[in-house]
DNA sequence: GGATTATCATGAAACCATTTATGGACAAAG
DNA sequence: CTTTGTCCATAAATGGTTTCATGATAATCC
């Protein structure tokens, strides 16, 4: 069933047929109807390969990531699979893992699938070397590429972000101003974001005139228990009555090492997590966590992404504020401190 | 750039070219060597649409799930393309939301974008009435459908699941062996695999000799909130020592209510969560959960698919058995009962 | 009112980039 | 001299979109 059978039935040109079903050119009404119905009448679909070999596209957008079963990047996928339908793209999912030949590899397999852009979900890709962004470049320069939360400058690289710096600093600055002493700041590997959150918290730290000594930071690898051993550890050398994160799961390390120790929280040690995840409200008490918002970033990249597709000029990025959701793992004082802000 | 400019270059024909290309025919070395060269030189990408056209497939296969958000369902997600991906297919992923209608809509789109196959998610689609099914039914006349965790009846149609009814009775015959009396059963609407999981609970209490007033199982929809408050009202007139669950939210919502009571966990009020998700070590004390080892079901489910692809038979329906990973919301003896069987 | 022009609906044909069936040329073997 | 087999070119699908040409009809002009 093409679209000769349904030339030949109505008794019109294939270009006739064509026009009915793109809504392209004019076609009287008489004609259209009867068309249409034998479109109906026969269940026609339009084959898409042969479509997609005559247009040069076939509406679909690649997403790379590296490990779709993370609950921060299943999110980020969701919304932007959301926001790409609404607007009549496919999406291609693309899971690469952290090795970054793998990487490399599967962004070229989305571009030799024709995708009409790419979508880099998590940054993950951009954090090496210059030397390896090349790759991210090259791609750039057939397709628009737009990075959710990382950023690269280049042509045809399009990034939406959270304002992860402002977010740290914001938050850190409300709970020195709840007489906390000496904030300790968690983190993973220094991904873009990583770095902008790292360079938040510090500049609270220094614009609140904290010597070096009375704030922490520290990097954390692995699991909840590597970041409990981690605390138990540092604890021994250094006093902190405060540790924000860079996600939620480290914050749930840090609570589960308060317990452990009978520190009392908010009490004797306030946690503050990032991403406001499921997680969140499963602690207890229920973990107060920064949230950046990542529908509101997801529906900006595809924003940007649009415009990138139909050659409007756009910003090659564009950062969005975060919020604080408050819950029982800070004090009463930070609440009434977000609640004023 | 198309396989034209390439035969040009090396002075063959097309048809050699594409034999090169996809290794299929004879072709001499020397003209292979030139040929292979000149692709890498140019940097020649096959246009995948031309080649679709060609074959009429472009290995890509569409999963359609309800919540790619969902913890439950992004790993299962995840687990499908890794499957996929290791075999060559590309997959494109269709989150329909809850809403019978735009489930029929988007099985459709899957269907005109030409996919080789089709895979259900988190199986949402195939609870409703049989005559719903009907397009379950009819789609899967066009290509093999792959159902994980939900199970339908019909040709071209095969079902990866979990063996949900003897987990359940296996776990729930293990509770009632270390002297809890009066289990109750949570649950979420009635999918497949949800009423194989009451059925197996109710089948555990009646092998056990329970009278109907002994045991109690409960549906809730909603929050973990909901939770609670269900089983705020519950204790009121029942009795109960022990609670499973058809996921870890219920459980966790379990959780939070026996803290509210003062209940110690697990001495008082022993839980047992399912899907071993990654919410059961946040909680204090970590949840014991089922797990029913999404990774082989998705296995599974892709060896379904490509048999299916060949033309090979293969089973309409595997169910593969679960494990209980025993952690904090048990008792030892449970933990004992668990080790020993 | 007839010639001119604009508009509209439509068809013919080119084009997109591949795969593949068919068969021809040539060489080695019988 | 025929057979067999290897290597490869020709040409026919594959199923659409789109440009261009054309005929018909309607509007405008003098």
């Amino acid at each position: 069933m093409n679209i000769y059978d349904i030339s030949r039935q109505a008794g019109v040109s294939i270009a006739t047929v064509s026009r009915v079903l793109n809504g392209s050119g004019k076609v009287s009404e008489a004609t259209r109807e009867k068309i249409l119905s034998i479109i109906k009448e026969t269940g026609y679909t339009p084959n898409a390969f042969a479509r997609g070999l005559g247009l040069n596209t076939m509406n679909t957008i690649g997403i790379l990531c590296a490990d779709s079963s993370d609950p921060y990047l299943a999110l980020a996928i969701y919304h932007v699979e959301q926001e790409l339908r609404s607007h009549g793209y496919d999406s291609i999912l693309c899971c690469t893992g952290y090795d970054y030949q793998t990487k490399v590899k599967y962004l070229e397999l989305l571009l030799s699938k024709r995708v009409d852009a790419v979508i880099l979900a998590g940054s993950t890709f951009v954090e090496a070397s210059p030397a390896q962004n090349r790759h991210i470049l090259d791609a750039a320069k057939e397709v628009p590429v737009i990075i959710i939360n990382g950023y690269l400058e280049g042509r045809g690289i399009y990034c939406s972000v959270c304002d992860d710096f402002d977010a740290l600093r914001a938050a850190t600055k409300r709970v020195l101003d709840c007489d906390r002493k000496n904030p300790l700041y968690l983190y993973r590997a220094l991904s873009y974001s990583g770095r902008e959150k790292l360079r938040g918290f510090e500049a609270a730290c220094l614009d609140y005139g904290l010597s070096r000594e009375a704030y922490h930071t520290g990097g954390v690898n692995g699991s909840i228990y590597d970041t409990i051993n981690f605390l138990e550890e540092l604890q021994k050398q250094k006093h902190f009555d405060m540790i924000l994160t860079s996600d939620d799961e480290l914050a749930i390390g840090a609570l589960k090492f308060a317990r452990a120790r009978g520190l009392s929280v908010p009490e004797e040690m306030s946690i503050l997590g990032f991403n406001n995840s499921r997680f969140c409200v499963c602690c207890d008490p229920e973990l107060s966590s920064i949230d950046c918002q990542l529908s509101f970033i997801c529906a900006n990249a595809i924003t940007l992404l649009l415009k990138a597709l139909k050659g409007e000029p756009a910003p090659a990025k564009t950062a969005l504020s975060a919020q604080i959701v408050v819950r029982g793992t800070t004090d009463t004082a930070f609440a009434r401190a977000c609640h004023t802000a």
